[in-house]
DNA sequence: GTGGTCTAGACCACG
DNA sequence: GTGGTCTAGACCACC
């Protein structure tokens, strides 16, 4: 269900956090379940727990899962972002400015991402 | 023309490429033309010499810019990538599925992203 | 300038990040000052670098401090707050509420709360 | 009359015991008066029975309440703190000072916890 | 059982 | 030199 990619250079924590993002925005996550606990997932991920600790205190930070003490951790209720979005809507805008901008040197167009786009949506309304 | 930004979390070195590829995009910067020495834009740019050096050696790899010795440093005539399209088509496909994810899970949908998509390539037309 | 007291049951992390706060709030440090690194101070603190890390990236994300890559941390020139206000705020204002129940148990009265408000707020703007 | 909030980053046990504590102060507990067992306030709660006997242990500890041998559990009389004030008093004081330290930060000025002192006490003499 | 904290020691990218 | 990441292994409080 999420799978690490050693040779990506992305922190494996972050890894983590993405992928956990994105099992809750496809539905397979709905909010009240339980996340495997952190030896779990860190047994079956074969990663150090310290590394799966940080991945879910960086999705607590953002609101998106809840840790009850002596019962694990769970998906949020609320989903809804605890402020700051103006920031992160900035941040993405700009990944996004330099997205294209490297999708424009190698070729892509904006037909191609549009089918991206709409491909994507398509995944995650089923 | 090209500004860096130093608290942003991007390495400096991958600022000046990401600007000098958006340069170049938009045709501020045509094939032929003569880049600024390493040591005129470290000056410029208030970076460190190898900083820059290094940023310009990315771009080489790339086949985006070219070094005559002797004569300095000009952006390459054939703007094909070198081979290796695959792998970076690739990553691009990655790193836009992830953008989507983050945009999901701050309320943008498909028809915000296209707006984005179509302001961008009208800049680059002009 | 900053020290740890190992008998408290506050993580010695928190104790970081409060006493940073601290001296700061005090002037003693000022925006744009350069901190300790992480290796310094863990040495002078007698403590694992992990802990101090751990300590300034939590004062970054409150936007207290700022990490240059490869030069050091620093005082943020804007101590203001980035969003999120009034969560905290509220949690504040019920550590506030608990500490006046524990003071009313021992004993202590209005009078003695604000003379200690007065004594700290001297303190400050000396 | 005492609500635990599972989301909160302080134990249960210790909410109970804070609860307690406030009900008192403002009365609403008199000296003498008898409280639910352990098993009724865990059943009201939705809270684990060891977890409230913990918080009453705790109490106890404090002289705050009474347990009588199968009888049950009182409110005790003499409110009076069986020594160890002076300990409980400086860590009243360390967690006053941080307090202040963060208020600073939130720009919380010394009118403003007068007021809420103010607002305090009127509420625990009616 | 759960997550939170800390240590010790390592490797890496960046400037 | 700087901070960022990861591992391994330990202890603790809470439920």
């Amino acid at each position: 269900m999420l799978k690490i990619n050693e040779r990506s250079e992305a922190p494996i924590y972050e890894q983590i956090v993405q992928g956990m993002k994105e099992l809750i925005l496809k539905g397979a996550l709905q909010p009240g379940d339980k996340l495997p606990s952190v030896r779990e997932m860190s047994a079956t991920l074969l990663v150090n727990p310290n590394t799966v600790a940080k991945a879910y205190q960086e999705l607590e930070r953002y609101g998106i899962i809840q840790t009850l003490r002596g019962k694990g951790t769970f998906v949020a209720e609320t989903s809804a972002a605890p402020g700051m979005e103006k920031e992160r809507l900035e941040r993405l805008r700009h990944s996004f400015h330099q997205l294209l901008v490297e999708a424009g040197f190698l070729g892509i167009g904006p037909e191609q991402l549009q089918a991206w786009i709409d491909e994507f949506h398509k995944e995650i309304k089923e």
